[in-house]
RNA sequence: GUGGAUGUAGCUCAGCUGGUUAGAGCACCAGAUUGUGGCUCUGGGGGUCGUGGGUUCGAGUCCCAUCAUCCACCCCA
């Protein structure tokens, strides 16, 4: 048992230096496409009271039923880490009573969402979601820059190829009559339906359309759909969404089987898809959910978002072999030859590296004793550009060596000049590419 | 929660039907006449063979359990 300390829990995972800048790079597009698009941060806390997720969910979902990751408190409070941030937003919104400022209020999360389930490729319990809200309008045209605000993430990000889908599942005054169609339909097939299709036939017959059995998929082929139920409301609703989306230039499709795993949903529904997330093909989605605030307790008040699964968007990257512009090389090594005087040597290492990290390059110098060859070997590995040899005759004589490890090309330079000298060099490296 | 595969050095793996001090490549460290990297050569450190039981004179190699990883299902991001 002992073993542990050493072990992440199951389903986590650690990100290293080296990967660490490629959720740096995702982070700061989201962040700076949402700036473009008037959204506002907010940070919610990664863990709720249960019963926000029992009430903002749903009882009858999964997440809710056999995902949540809740526990006890030392109070005896039932604590939950939040399985995604809608209904941890939505508290946030009520709590705040931000529905009296200016409306909309347009906000977005970047954050860790927890979830209990078997790990496989494209899912984990610690996963990690980018998503926006947008409280207070109906709009169609929200619904349209909500989705294409998600495809600009893709697209900036180098994603190039990904599916948008949309459907509309009605709202509360048309979807009962779909839902009776349904029934009635299903009812006839009941015998054929596969197991857990059978078991939503009651509960929630609308994720049948889901399903992947070959079955369930011919039965609900010809099933009542959705679309063909909507009100006058929600059809000129939807068929504004999309004329918007065309004016935004987002290529999207329409899935009249699309229909989303959480309650919440109303109206307007939309998933992204790529590959390379083992069998899970789904990068994000979201939807309209314009009786959830009120459901939680607050005002009548519509609200549309998303949330896109970061992991399965890394991961369609590099299945897409997407290069992220980074210089992560750092610029100077200082290096010291051993032998006599090292003390006085390492001493103006120190007092250099100290001056060219003031002037803001990224400069280090060797911390193991070793040999200065060894030193020059280990620049050579990390990949330094410069490197500044500071040996006795050097300072005897007021110079240090300037060494380009990429070319060998080796100079003295006066001490007191090293840094505007290296300053003008890898400035003259970018303009000449 | 269900099913399948796997679990040997930091990494990728080898180790025949159980038998002396468990190997390779890469990585790491050091040296090749003593102030300098990228090639080459030489040497070195490092393994409770996931963990715990069992069978056996003897197990990395067989059996059981357990944990973990990977993959798939349910479902979702």
């Amino acid at each position: 048992m002992q073993v542990l300390i050493t072990k992440r829990p199951r389903g986590t995972e650690d990100i290293l230096p080296g990967e660490v800048e490629v959720w740096q790079f995702i982070e700061k597009t989201a962040r700076d496409l949402c700036r473009e698009y008037g959204y506002g941060e907010i940070r919610t806390p990664v863990f709720e009271h249960t019963e926000l997720f029992h009430r903002g969910v749903g009882d009858t979902t999964d997440i809710v039923e056999k995902e949540m990751y809740d526990f006890e408190d030392k109070g005896g409070r039932s604590i939950t880490l939040r399985p995604e941030g809608t209904a941890p937003v939505v508290r946030a919104y009520l709590e705040n009573k931000l529905y009296t400022k200016s409306q909309p209020v347009k906000l977005y999360y970047i954050g860790p969402m927890f979830r209990y389930g078997r790990p496989q490729a494209g899912r984990l319990r610690q996963f990690h979601q980018f998503g926006i809200e947008v409280f207070g309008s109906k709009d169609p045209a929200v619904d349209a820059e909500v989705i294409s605000l998600a495809a600009n993430f893709y697209k900036r990000l180098g994603i190039k190829s990904f599916d948008v889908q949309i459907n509309s599942i009605g709202c509360s005054a048309c979807r009962p009559l779909l839902k009776e169609k349904l029934h009635e339909y299903l009812y006839s097939y009941q015998k054929d339906l596969c197991k857990t299709c059978l078991g939503r036939l009651d509960r929630n017959p609308l994720r049948i359309f889901d399903c992947k059995s070959q079955v369930c998929q011919k039965i609900m082929a010809s099933a009542p759909k959705p679309l063909d139920f909507l009100c006058q409301e929600c059809r000129e609703h939807f068929d504004k969404v999309r004329n918007y989306l065309d004016v935004l230039e987002v290529t999207y499709s329409v899935n009249p089987r699309l229909v989303r795993g959480l309650d919440y949903y109303t109206n307007t529904a939309f998933e992204f898809f790529a590959e390379g997330i083992g069998a899970q093909n789904s990068i994000g989605g979201g939807g309209r959910y314009d009786n959830l605030v009120e459901t939680c307790g607050g005002p009548p008040t519509p609200g549309i978002g998303f949330g896109l699964g970061l992991e399965r968007t890394l991961l369609s990257m590099k299945r897409q072999k997407v290069e992220i512009p980074l210089d992560k090389t750092p610029d100077i090594f200082v290096a010291v030859p051993g032998g006599e005087n090292n003390d006085l040597m390492v001493k103006e290492a120190v007092r250099i590296l100290a001056l060219l990290r003031k002037k803001g390059f990224s400069a280090d110098k060797d911390y193991m004793q070793r040999s200065l060859k060894a030193q020059m070997k280990y620049a050579d590995k990390k990949g330094f550009k410069y490197a500044v040899i500071i040996g006795q005759e050097e300072i005897d004589r007021g110079f240090v060596l300037l060494r380009n490890m990429e070319s060998g090309e080796q100079r003295e330079v006066p001490t007191a000049e090293i840094a505007s000298k290296i300053k003008m060099l890898i400035e003259g490296e970018k303009i000449n590419g």
